[in-house]
DNA sequence: CCATAATGTAATCCAGACTTACATATTGAA
DNA sequence: TTCAATATGTAAGTCTGGATTACATTATGG
C-alpha cells in the first residue's frame, strides 16, 4: 500500500461524513467537533485532489459527481474497519476471561475459594489454565496469570497477592505431634522437594538449615510434593497460603514459618487498562487474598 | 456510523501496516515516520482495545489471534479507500480540461487561436462549452470558465486576460471610410447591442455620447451582433479582443476606441491549485493575450 | 561474541486539527 | 417583506495528539 499520495485520514473521513448527511453541521455534530472543522477538512480535501467535492445547496450542501463517487468508496472503506474493531470488541465480550496459573496455587487456593467467585459473578465465565512454564501473556493470550515470585518481571505489571511466609509442614503421623517442632528438629526427616519451585531454598538456608545435611527426594510438580507430605513421606516448604488450609483441617502439621516479604504470589498483567470481566476478577481475587 | 469507540484512525494505520510488514521499523518506513511512532500507535491501540495484538518476536513482531483478524479487516478497509481516491485521481487523468467560455469569445478570439494549443499539447483535450450564463463551476462540474467582467465574483479566482478598451466599429461600407471618425459621429448610425452585455453602456456615455439620441436595436447574442455589424447594418461596440481581428482584416473599421482599465476578460478557476493540464491551459492563454 | 538490526519507552517538540468569532446565505413563518 | 432559525465560509489563534529524539534492551547471524 503506498499512502504518500493519500489524503488524510481525518479528512476523509469529514468528508464522508458530510456526504453521507449532505449537511457539514450534521456531520460535525456525529464527529463531535465543529462545523468548521468538517469545512475546512473538506476544503483541503478538494485542493488536494484538484476536483469540487460539495457545492452549497440551500440549507446543506450536494455532492459533485466526483464527490458521490469518492463518498461511495469511503463509506464502504470506513464500514469495513468500523466492522472489524467492533467484531474485536464483540469477540472479546464472548469469550471466557482467561487465566493461567501454577497447578499448586489451582489446587490448593484458588479452586477451594473459586465457588464465590461464580457465585458473585454468575455472567462472567472463566477459563483455568494450569500451568508452571512462564507463559507470554501476549503469544499464548491469557488474559492474566497468577506467578510465584518477586514481582519483578520485565514487561509485565504484577501486583501481590500472598506474601509474607513459607512454611515446613509435614504429616502429623510422621512427625508424632501436632504443635510446631522448629526447623533444626525437621532437619532429621526426608525432605520433598519440587523441581520447578527453588525459591525456598534460599530461605530455608537463610533461616539456619544447612540443606547439605538432609536427605533430598526431588519430585516432579509441587502436587506431588504436597500429597507425599501428608501420606508421611517427608516434610517439605510452601508458601503459607497453599497449606494454611491443610493445617487447619489437621492433615498437615505447621514445622515453623519462615517469614519472607519479598516473594509471594502475584497477579500478573499486561501494561494496560484491565476490562470490566478483568477488573470484577481482580477485585474478587484481592478480596479473598486478604481474608 | 458511530465513531465514538473507534480507535484512532492514525493508530489503525499504524497498526495495519505493521501487521503487514511484520515489523514495525518497515511500517514505520512505509509511512514516512519512525519507529517509536508506530510502537506508541501499537500500544495504544492494544490498551484502547483491552487486546494484545503483536508481540515481539525475534527481529520483528507477529500478530496475536485477534490481531490478525484486527488487520485483515483494516487491511481490506483502508484498500478499499485508497482505492477510491486513485480511482478519482486516474478518472480526472482521463478526462478532457473542461472550460467554458461565452459564444462571442469563444468565435472571435479562441477558437482563431486554439489551432496553437492544439499543436503545442497535443496530449490534452479539451472539452470547450459555450455558454452565457453565469455558471457554477462547482455544480456543473467545469475546470475552468472564461467570462467577460471586472473580475470581481465571490467563491472564485479570476485571473485578467485582456482589458483595457472597448472599439466602437463599424463596416467600412456603412461608414464609407477606413479610418476612426470619432464617437459623436457615430451617433448618427443605428447601434446594434446584445441584450447580455450590458457593461459598454457606461463606457459609451462616460465618453460623452447620450445613448437617448440614438437609434438602438437589440439582438439575441453578441454573435449576431458583430455578423449584423460586418452585414453593415449598424455600428456596436466590443471589447477589443473580439474584433481587433476583424478590422485588421479590414472587415471593419475602428470608429474609436474607449479605454477602460477595469473591465475585461477573466480567467476564472475555484480557489484551489491548478492540476497539470489547467496550468498548461493557463499558461497558454496568458501568452496568447498578451502578444 | 560482536556487529547489526530490531523493539521499548520516556521526554520533548511541533504541525495539523480544532475552536472561536464573525460574516454571509437560505428557508419558512409571521 | 422581514425576522428568526439554521446553514455554510473563512481567518486567526489555540492546543493536543502524533511525531521525533535519545537511550536502553533484545535478538539474529556471521
Amino acid at each position: 500500500m503506498d499512502w504518500s499520495n493519500l489524503p488524510s485520514l481525518a479528512a476523509l473521513r469529514a468528508f464522508e461524513a458530510a456526504a453521507r448527511h449532505q449537511n457539514l453541521s450534521a456531520a460535525a455534530r456525529e464527529l463531535n467537533v465543529t462545523h468548521a472543522a468538517i469545512a475546512q477538512h473538506v476544503r483541503s480535501l478538494e485542493a488536494e485532489l484538484s476536483t469540487p467535492l460539495l457545492f452549497r445547496s440551500g440549507r446543506g450542501v450536494a455532492l459533485t459527481e466526483e464527490g458521490r463517487h469518492l463518498a461511495q468508496h469511503l463509506s464502504e472503506g470506513f464500514e469495513v474497519i468500523a466492522e472489524g474493531v467492533s467484531a474485536l470488541q464483540r469477540s472479546k465480550e464472548g469469550r471466557p476471561l482467561s487465566i493461567t496459573v501454577t497447578p499448586s496455587f489451582a489446587a490448593n487456593w484458588l479452586m477451594p475459594r473459586i465457588g464465590g467467585f461464580w457465585q458473585k459473578h454468575p455472567e462472567i465465565s472463566l477459563s483455568i489454565n494450569p500451568s508452571v512454564s512462564l507463559i507470554d501473556l501476549r503469544r499464548d493470550g491469557f488474559d492474566m496469570a497468577i506467578r510465584f515470585g518477586n514481582g519483578q518481571w520485565p514487561g509485565v505489571s504484577s501486583e501481590l497477592l500472598t506474601s509474607g511466609e513459607f512454611w515446613v509442614v509435614g504429616s502429623p503421623k510422621l512427625l508424632n505431634t501436632n504443635s510446631k517442632i522448629g526447623l533444626s528438629d525437621a532437619g532429621v526427616y526426608p525432605w520433598l522437594i519440587d523441581l520447578h519451585m527453588l525459591e525456598w531454598r534460599q530461605v530455608v538456608e537463610d533461616a539456619g538449615l544447612d540443606l547439605n545435611t538432609v536427605e533430598m527426594t526431588s519430585l516432579e510438580t509441587n502436587e506431588l510434593v504436597l500429597s507425599a507430605t501428608v501420606a508421611g513421606l517427608g516434610v517439605s516448604v510452601h508458601p503459607r497460603s497453599l497449606v494454611e488450609r491443610e493445617v487447619a483441617f489437621g492433615t498437615l502439621v505447621q514445622i515453623t514459618s519462615l517469614p519472607r516479604t519479598d516473594l509471594g504470589y502475584h497477579l500478573v498483567t499486561l501494561p494496560r487498562p484491565l476490562d470490566a470481566k478483568e477488573r470484577a476478577f481482580r477485585k474478587w481475587l484481592m478480596v479473598e487474598a486478604k481474608t
